[in-house]
DNA sequence: CCCTAACCGGACCCCAATGGTCCTGTTTGA
DNA sequence: TCAAACAGGACCATTGGGGTCCGGTTAGGG
């Protein structure tokens, strides 16, 4: 089903929370167990998929009590193909690429020896397009959208 | 990794193999048990890859002794998407689409309702403007390309 | 007329990867 | 000094895909 996991899913969901509320001072870090209960997603897949995303640099971490994540970017310049390779690992769609050493041994007969690069790099392509502030924006018309302005995101790394 | 699966990737092989010493004339059709053999790849996989292409009408069958299977439109006129949705069902990349009675109950928090839809069709677009005949191509430079004519495997009885 | 080759459409099992949880440090502000 | 919060693991359960197999049906050939 070309799925991507559901972590990737949750990444966006917590990005854009960050994003959401964490307009007024940079320093408004924002804790995952606040985050959890805030989007709904359990508290200790939030932290996994926070830790992931902080080890891309999609997200800066604040150790210590007052701790918390924030956004190292706007949600601009984070595109899905960020997201994906932050929680996922580099978009590859087939195992003949990186483990070859599988079944493809007979490559003289297997004949798709790196034809799927074409593919990926499309995808590549495609996913680099869109950026998470495209995509909170086209989510539910907007009668869901919440009242708040939400401009001063990026007044972000004001620092 | 946003991976498809590997059943993809076999259906690929194939339809190039079929569409490679079909040329001749449209009645040749190849057995199951010779693609296997001719690809390497086993033979029940073989099998059910085709019928999933026959299902998706890439491909037509014969059935019967003497039967087979053989192209049902070029290469040229197959892409990359129709032969995942012949495989692996239709592109959707979240279970936030269909099987949306899970974890999102929760909608009003949910913040991605709906938004993967702008990606689903980025892809979509993507996979649907690669043919297989593209795919052929991008291989590997053709000092690899299998030096025979590889008609001998067609060697079932040419009736 | 029967037999065999091949497709058809299932059911079936095994395994790996993912989703999800938890626990033990380590940092840092109050 | 303590508590809150991140870091970085290890750890299981489950899902779905990869792969196999079997009975049934069709159709050409002896």
């Amino acid at each position: 089903m070309l799925r991507l996991s559901k972590l990737t899913d949750y990444a966006v969901v917590v990005l854009i929370r960050l994003a959401e509320l964490a307009p007024s001072e940079s320093c408004a870090v924002q804790t995952s167990p606040g985050i959890a209960t805030a989007t709904g997603v359990p508290e200790p897949t939030v932290a996994k998929v926070l830790k992931a995303l902080s080890a891309a640099d999609l997200v800066l971490s604040q150790r210590g009590a007052r701790g918390g994540y924030r956004l190292n970017r706007t949600l601009n310049d984070i595109s899905v193909a960020d997201v994906i390779t932050a929680i996922d690992g580099p978009i590859a769609l087939t195992a003949c690429v990186d483990g070859a050493t599988g079944s493809c041994e007979v490559q003289g007969l297997c004949a798709v020896k790196g034809r799927w690069d074409l593919v990926n790099e499309a995808i590549q392509g495609a996913l680099s397009g869109i950026s998470l502030a495209q995509m909170r924006a086209a989510s539910v018309p907007f009668a869901f959208r919440v009242p708040d302005p939400l401009p001063a995101l990026s007044t972000f790394p004001a620092e």
